[in-house]
RNA sequence: GCGGUCGUGGCGGAAUUGGUAGACGCGCAGCGUUGAGGUCGCUGUGAGGUAACACUCGUGGGGGUUCGAGUCCCCCCGACCGCACCA
């Protein structure tokens, strides 16, 4: 009997794969094709075991459907710009160019002894003069096309190192450099006009049946579509022009609960107080330090000025409102100015507290008058509450008639109007930033902004630039930014921002169908291959990416670069979880954590192999190099060769949660791999049959075909657990058994092809594996004639009865009554009542 | 702070979607094989209880709906993901 040696074998099936070229992507126009895509990596420098198990879940699904009879698309790329290519040429010198193509090759090469089925012919980075001239060009005609614009954005600003920050590089309100405060600036900026289609995006959520209803509820929230009212509040006095505040807000119901205006202090009025209130100004200046997140935002101590200024009450003649400008109302929504009503809103009640401000109730519970002390009453829109004061006089409602009903008072009086508001912004898209797709648009003197010429693309990024300080190499380049002005001739200068790195991954998808057309895509290419079939990621992309390629896919249509067919691109989505490994830590004097690599601990004894030192163990943590849990699928294929690799992460949990690597479940996939081999081997050639193997055969390929459909791949892995103990523990004859196994590898060949592949020829299977037709199981052979009902005695299972399947419910009662313990527990009494569901349960209550 | 998800034996997890809780695997124990082993095979394994049954408890905690709840509803606790310039 042969070992199996995986070291040997897999790299043989690779390159048979390879000289058969088994996995390029043909378009067969009389075959149904299917487009497997997961998210293509961020060449980060190494494969990581998370990318391992995104791109086998792909690869099984791929295979799988390659041996359905589809025309597979299974491309692979690289997501290339970004900062840290940037970030390492700062470190260590080296330009971000070579540093982010060396990664790639090297990550390419730890993913080919993967043994992925995926066409690399097709293979592209984003940072690709041929992508990103593409890239380019699709800019121009979505500009052309009026789907972007420029206006002022807010940024963050380094003072010292007079740079623009990321949100990851503003650290508790501080450079992640310099340390100092953060600043706000505004700069002009390029926008895509997302926010003209939310409600387009909103709406066609509903269609996307194949997507998690999770990412589908968190985009919807996104986009945030809310009703509510504008009105105005009228100044006590006229002040610099302003006669009035306009506000907006999805609570009208609380007007007579406002006790105070609250303006952002990027308001026009704000500002034009500012000019004469220094106090004011610093305030503005001081509130704006640290970070422009929401969350950082939301999580800031409220904090307000009193402008001195006053409004009148619109419900009550002679009452006025204060004037405050405060940190928590933000000018991107709404009208940059609300009212507070304390009473109904826990952040106005802080602001309120703090200031000493009124607090009145407008509503209570139904059975409960408790007024608002310390915790605001915000119960949901949908229950019904007892209003203590309501303009529209209702007063026992839900929330949202209430709402309905002040918005149709305000209209008939006047003083305001319903209006529909989405909390989505408009994308962003310049980046002052060198490592990105140049924005192909020159600044000229006299004809002002103008288009680049396409037959002048790509604008490629200059290759002599350093990273000796900060900023953007591209702004400082001494010749780079000269050009042509495209429409006059006379000299102008190039726009030095690059694009947002999301714009590069929102439509890679599109450029795979066809990736070396002389334009974005190829129209025969793009409507046979699109949409994705399937499309797997993180969760982490619920959002942002996943709703700008839903907006691309639309803008490509509006300028003909996709069919109208595809505006929807990903057919099917799949959030797949993290891979997480145990932290072994020790704590220094100080009580710090020190951090252990799972080779110098003693998992069982949970010592520090070195000292005999106890360890904490912390489960199921994230990987990360810091804390020294980060297991290397380069060292796991080494030691156990890829097919264990893949086995492992398809195994136990779920696909869409959190899987924890550990030797011992490692050494256990491996483990399994070996006993199917030994079963395989040694077997002579027989024709005996076995009705039992065939019927166990049937359910397997049954269960596990259903187990890759529904990505439980968990379950199709314990099925075919239990279909090798079948086999092994039959008495049948090798003939049988031959039988039994060629169909287990192939039921296996998705996930673990080399194994299969080996056994599939030693069984004298005709060709290669992966180009075998997917068994189909004998539905005679699945039906089963007699059933096992559990029998319970209130609710708690009790017996058991067997029986023919299509038993009459009056024979199942007559048996249940007489079973044991169902006497026992009557005790010679009759049952209250008797629930039968056929082919289900039987429950007597007593 | 806002939005979203998850919580089941010693461990990873299953449960046909309201119908036998713990499939499958790890670990552990016993037996056999090997007799060099990071080998292989068989059997057992939620907790309490019993000679063995019976029985009792049990799906983060508390309450509810139901003949029946891991699954549905309410409250609480904990972990994780996203929050628009990380990718």
């Amino acid at each position: 009997m042969s070992r199996y040696n995986a070291r040997t074998v897999e790299p043989k099936w690779q390159k048979a794969w390879e000289d058969a070229d088994t996995f390029r992507a043909v378009r067969k126009d009389n075959r149904d094709k299917y487009y497997v895509l997961e998210m293509f990596p961020y060449p980060s420098g190494r494969i990581h075991i998370g990318h391992v198990r995104n791109y086998t879940m792909g690869d099984v699904i791929a295979r799988y459907k390659s041996s359905c009879g589809f025309s597979v698309l299974h491309p692979m790329g690289w997501d290339a710009f970004g900062m840290p290519a940037e970030n390492a040429a700062m470190a260590s010198g080296g330009h971000p160019k070579d540093w982010t193509y060396d990664n790639i090759a090297v990550m390419r090469e730890q993913m080919k002894p993967l043994g992925l089925s995926i066409d690399w012919s097709r293979e592209f980075a984003t940072c690709d003069p041929d992508y990103y001239g593409q890239q380019q060009a699709l800019f121009l005609d979505m500009l052309a096309a009026n789907l972007i614009y420029r206006k002022e954005a807010t940024v963050n600003w380094d003072p010292v190192d007079m740079t623009v920050l990321a949100n990851e590089q503003v650290i508790d309100g501080k450079g992640w450099r310099s340390g100092a405060d953060v600043e706000r600036r505004d700069l002009t900026q390029w926008f895509f006009k997302i926010s003209d289609m939310a409600e387009e995006l909103l709406d066609a959520i509903d269609g996307l049946d194949n997507w998690p209803a999770k990412v589908k509820l968190m985009q919807a929230n996104w986009i945030g579509k809310s009703r509510g009212l504008r009105m105005a509040f009228n100044l006590t006095e006229t002040i610099a022009d302003f006669d009035n505040i306009e506000v907006y807000t999805t609570r009208p119901d609380t007007l007579a609960g406002a006790s105070f205006i609250a303006i952002a202090p990027e308001h026009p009025l704000a500002r034009a107080l500012a000019e004469q209130d220094t106090k004011l100004a610093d305030f503005a200046i001081d509130v704006r330090k640290g970070g422009t997140t929401e969350e950082a935002l939301e999580t800031a101590e409220k904090l307000g000025y009193d402008t001195g200024l006053t409004v009148k009450h619109p419900l009550y003649d002679g009452q006025t409102l204060p004037v405050w400008v405060a940190n928590f109302v933000l000018m991107d929504y709404g009208t940059g100015a609300i009212f507070g009503c304390p009473a109904h809103d826990q952040r106005d009640l802080d602001f309120a507290r703090k200031y000493d401000l009124t607090v009145i109730d407008t509503f209570v519970a139904i059975d409960d008058d408790t007024r608002v002390e310390s915790t605001a009453f915000v119960p949901p829109k949908t229950d019904t509450v007892k209003w203590i004061n309501q303009p529209a006089g209702v007063d026992v409602a839900t929330g949202q008639e209430a709402i309905d009903a002040t918005i149709e008072w305000a209209e008939t009086q006047g003083i305001g109007t319903g209006e529909t508001q989405f909390r989505l912004r408009d994308w962003g898209l310049s980046r002052q930033r060198y490592w990105g797709c140049p924005i192909p648009v020159v600044h000229c003197e006299d004809c002002g902004i103008v288009p680049e010429k396409k037959e002048n693309l790509p604008v490629e990024l200059p290759d002599d630039v350093n990273f000796d300080i900060p900023g953007n190499p591209l702004d400082r380049h001494p010749t780079w930014r000269d050009t042509p002005c495209p429409a006059c001739g006379k000299a102008a200068k190039r726009e030095t921002d690059t694009m947002d790195t999301f714009v590069d991954s929102s439509w890679y998808f599109a450029r795979f169908t066809s990736p070396d057309a002389e334009d974005p895509t190829n129209a025969d290419d793009a409507a046979y291959w699109m949409n994705v079939d399937q499309y797997i990621g993180g969760v982490e992309h619920a959002i942002l990416h996943l709703l700008y390629s839903r907006f691309f896919a639309r803008a490509m249509h509006l300028t003909g670069h996709l069919p109208a067919s595809a505006i929807e691109p990903f057919n099917a989505l799949f959030t797949q979880g993290m891979v997480t490994h145990a932290i072994y830590q020790t704590r220094d004097g100080a009580g710090r954590p020190v951090y252990h690599l799972p080779e110098d601990v003693d998992e069982a004894a949970k010592t520090l192999r070195a000292t005999g030192e106890p360890i904490e163990v912390i489960p199921s943590a994230k990987m990360s190099k810091s804390k020294k849990n980060v297991v290397d699928p380069v060292d796991i294929i080494d030691q156990y060769g890829a097919d264990t690799a893949r086995w492992f992460v398809l195994s136990d949990s779920p696909p869409e949660r959190d899987v924890e690597w550990t030797a011992a479940g490692a050494d256990a996939a491996w483990k399994f791999l070996g006993r199917v081999w030994r079963l395989a081997t040694d077997l002579p050639e027989g024709s005996d049959t076995d009705p039992a193997l065939e019927r166990a055969t049937a359910q397997a390929i049954h269960e596990v075909t259903q187990g890759i459909e529904t990505f439980g791949f968990n379950k199709s892995v314990a099925k075919l657990h239990e279909f090798a103990n079948t086999i092994q523990k039959s008495d049948a004859g090798p003939g049988a058994k031959r039988q039994a196994i060629k169909t287990l590898a192939q039921l296996m060949s998705p996930m673990t092809p080399h194994l299969a592949e080996e056994i599939w020829s030693h069984l004298g299977g005709e060709g290669l594996i992966a180009n075998a037709s997917w068994p189909k199981a004998d539905e005679a052979l699945l039906v089963e004639d007699t059933v096992t009902l559990p029998i319970q005695v209130n609710g708690k299972r009790r017996s058991e009865l067997t029986v023919p399947k299509d038993t009459p419910k009056e024979e199942l009662e007559k048996q249940a009554l007489a079973d044991n313990a169902v006497m026992r527990a009557l005790n010679g009494a009759a049952p209250k009542k008797l629930i039968i569901v056929p082919g289900r349960i039987i429950n007597v209550v007593v």
